[in-house]
DNA sequence: GGTCAAAATGAAAACGGTTGTCAAAGTCAG
DNA sequence: CTGACTTTGACAACCGTTTTCATTTTGACC
């Protein structure tokens, strides 16, 4: 792994939730950090392939990441106004996903499950 | 709803499974359709703002659609070769999110869960 | 130190799906 | 038929991402 994507990685590592290219690209420049938005986006690609940081799709298409605390397998609780996110195992959904793919025939299944909502601080803004 | 939407939501109802923008249109165009690239993509957002199609995202970035036989709340199962694509409820998976949501302070939950994997009939070419 | 090949880097160009523009065409009530 | 309003579609613009390619950095070997 570069040196550039340990840096990434590093970033990514003292980010709350999930974050765009642009995102972490913008942070480490004004942190003074030499780099070029090819080399994040190269990290970013070479991270998720090693399964050290996550990756998903925004509703605008963006990709955004996230280094987990776990490499085990997972799914998130995401905020959708402050992004603060939450990893969460779900094993019930691990087995409904299985139990409905065999009831039709698939095989080799694979699955996306994310949450969106409010976290509770954002709601106490909201109130205020 | 405009005409050239009905004709693209007639086109997505006799399709199997997700369909891509240019699909639709190519489609459309070779069966003498005069419609534009524009126009598919104008009618299926207001199609799929009405809850009249379903959209999802595919890895690539790309947006598919497809005209589900229910209006209410389902998820997909949805085989990676050929399209094929099942419908299903999923009443454990939505008590699970509203549980997972609840146990962390989250409200006003939206969720996405997709399933892929190999139909039986594509495990079948596979195999002959 | 020096040499050199392999790997990493980044500015700029290319890419591809999607959206915006705007003038032309269609629709429809009066 | 007229005029107002809506719909259409060729084309350009947009934007996140990937590719290109020349330059720089790294690290093994001397
Ligand atoms: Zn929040
Ligand atoms: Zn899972
Ligand atoms: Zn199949
Ligand atoms: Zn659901």
């Amino acid at each position: 792994m570069s040196r550039s994507a340990e840096a990434v990685h590093e970033t990514l590592r003292h980010s709350e939730g999930f974050r765009s290219a642009q995102d972490i690209f913008t942070e480490m420049r004004a942190d003074g950090a030499k780099i070029g938005l090819t080399t994040v986006y190269r990290a970013l690609q070479a991270l998720s392939d090693d399964g050290r940081v996550d990756v998903l799709r925004t509703d605008d298409g963006e990709s955004v990441y996230r280094a987990c605390a776990t490499g085990d397998h997972h799914h998130h609780l995401v905020c959708r106004h402050c992004g603060h996110t939450v990893e969460v195992a779900g094993p019930d959904v691990e087995r409904w996903a299985e139990r409905v793919a065999a009831q039709n025939g698939f095989t080799e299944i694979t699955h996306t499950v994310e949450v969106f909502g409010t976290c509770n601080s954002c709601t106490a803004s909201a109130e205020r």
